[in-house]
RNA sequence: CCGCCUCUAGCUCAAUGGCAGAGCAGUGGACUCUUAAUCCAUUGGUUCUGGGUUCGAAUCCCAGGGGGCGGACCA
């Protein structure tokens, strides 16, 4: 647009000059306006196939080279290839599932037809009703008897060899990403292949699915900055959710039993290989279960999503193979920490001598710190990235777990469990604590750090304590992060080759 | 928020201080079994933006913007 130049109006119908992308914009628009004008329709509103490509391919796949079926298809794809030899033009169609070529011959389809063929372009979307037939190098394909234009491309696409490889065009124009990248559609074939293996899993195993409010008056759940917004009749300040917890435990206490959410949920901080500012978790919560039936089910939802999503369990973490169906280890955070540090750690020690470790293994910690907090930072700082393999890391001090159950055997740790795979967190759970009178103090200890400044620190959640009184049964909970465990599944290091439309700054002008 | 790297045609990339180029896509032409079809011809540029140094800047410097990686932050 904005090319009211055209004083040229050329008569060589070259459109505007050059073939930058505005002229080329210009040349299929015109196509379009052609089309119009004969009464044809370059935008139909629906279309009947009989068969996608990978169909066809399943029946037809294996005819002998140069033969022809009497077998009459109607087809629908994207134009992703084209082959004009003259009077024969081959090109290749795409639909979701798979390609296939179409043999398109002028004695064949006639010489109007065959003219609005030629002027076809890559990109656009076509419908094609013909025969099934292999060519003489047997490639499988339909030779056409009709060729409808289903949408017009005014667009060209990405370099049909090279694709699209800059990560910025990647991300912001994911569509054409997922037009030219196979492997970017791939990712998101694993991701989809894992939600639903999830939901298979839980609902073969009794949980129900609900949905919880996203938008919070106190963002509970976890430490994390939350995104404020503001609701106008209410005239409230009203937090976007950084986790699903408390709300689902609500859900124990009114008797649901085993309950899980899959839901987004947001956090304001940093963005990076591993974080998106607003991803997706999956908490359940099982009641009359503890921390060791949650690691249990831990291992059947990943393992049944890599068999669902890739066909096996192994899969490969920094060059070696790792088969998730074998059990996986066990690793107390203080015993970790402590082989690591050469001497015994343990929340119990006193202050000092947890910072001075610290200190020497340049692990940071704040003065609000206690012992416990400390250790988590060595924990960090020494063991977190060099675990590879899937493994639960255990028995967190209570200081950082502040709705999680006391160990029954030191009242120092909690009964609770963080899963690990190539130094990213993926999973956390644990036995849920239940007595409203202790959870009432650990939340005035979190209220009391965030007082003395601690911004992600907790606040003291009446509603969740009430729902406490009426009493809890004993239950066991857990978080995944869907995003994390779709990247293991995928293969990849980056959180934003496994969401569809990751956070970006906005674009400054769209051409 | 900090450090390093990066930004050239629609896409993928060259050009390291001396006339801004190639392949693909596009346009015109040839071709009824191609496979990234091929062959001939050809169009297309705010080199991210603004300033500076220089006889001369895509290239060097400064500032800003987008992106990437790492860090900080993120139990």
């Amino acid at each position: 647009m904005s090319d009211a130049q055209d004083p040229a109006a050329d008569p060589a119908g070259s459109g505007a000059s050059g073939s930058g992308l505005a002229a080329e914009k210009v040349r299929r628009t015109a196509r379009v306006d052609e089309i119009r004008e004969r009464g044809d329709e370059p935008y139909p509103y629906r279309f009947d196939r009989s068969h996608t490509l990978a169909e066809v391919r399943a029946e037809w796949g294996t005819i002998e080279a140069g033969s022809e079926t009497e077998a009459v298809v109607t087809v629908a794809g994207r134009i992703m290839l084209q082959r004009d030899t003259g009077k024969l033009v081959f090109a290749t169609i795409r639909d979701r599932d798979g390609e296939i070529q179409l043999f398109i011959s002028k004695g064949v389809v006639g010489d109007d037809a065959f003219a609005d063929v030629k002027e076809l372009d890559l990109g656009d979307w076509v419908g094609a009703t013909g025969t099934v037939m292999a060519t003489r190098t047997g490639e499988l394909s339909v030779k056409p008897t009709s060729v409808t234009l289903l949408a017009k491309a005014v667009r060209p696409l990405p370099d049909k060899w090279h694709g699209l490889t800059d990560p910025e065009t990647r991300f912001r124009q994911r569509y054409a990403d997922l037009i030219v990248n196979a492997e970017a559609r791939r990712h998101f074939e694993v991701r989809h292949a894992m939600v639903s293996s999830f939901r298979r899993t839980l609902a073969g195993e009794g949980y129900i699915e609900v949905e919880t409010p996203v938008l919070h008056v106190e963002a509970g759940g976890a430490h994390a900055r939350p995104f404020v917004t503001h609701h106008n009749a209410l005239e409230m300040e009203l937090y976007l959710r950084i986790a699903l917890e408390l709300h689902l435990k609500r859900l124990i206490v009114g008797g649901m039993e085993k309950v899980f959410e899959i839901g987004r949920i947001f956090r304001n901080e940093g963005i990076s290989t591993r974080h998106n500012p607003e991803f997706t978790m999956m908490e359940l919560y099982q009641a009359f279960a503890d921390w060791t039936d949650v690691m249990a089910i831990t291992e059947r939802l990943i393992t049944n999503a890599a068999r669902d999503a890739l066909g096996t369990t192994t899969v490969t973490i920094r060059g070696q193979d790792v088969d998730l169906a074998e059990p996986w280890p066990r690793l107390s955070m203080c015993g970790a920490v402590s082989a690591k540090a050469g001497t015994d750690v343990h929340p119990s020690m006193p202050l000092d001598e947890a910072r001075a470790l610290a200190d020497r293994h340049h692990a940071t910690y704040e003065p609000s710190w206690g012992s416990g907090r400390v250790i988590e930072s060595l924990f960090e700082e020494l063991c977190e990235a060099e675990i590879v393999r899937p493994t639960f890391v255990t028995g967190h001090p209570v200081e950082i777990s502040p709705l999680a159950r006391v160990d029954r055997t030191d009242p120092y740790v909690t009964e609770r469990f963080e899963l690990f795979v190539d130094g990213r967190e993926l999973a956390n759970g644990y036995s849920e604590l239940n007595d409203p009178r202790e959870q009432r103090m650990r939340f005035e200890e979190e209220q009391a750090a965030k007082d003395a400044g601690d911004a992600e620190r907790g606040t003291v959640d009446e509603d969740y304590l009430r729902a406490l009184e009426y009493g809890m049964p004993p239950t066991g909970g857990l978080g995944v992060g869907i995003d994390r465990v779709a990247m293991l599944l995928a293969g990849v290091d980056n959180i934003r080759e496994v969401v569809l439309f990751p956070t970006l700054r906005p674009e400054q002008e769209i051409q």
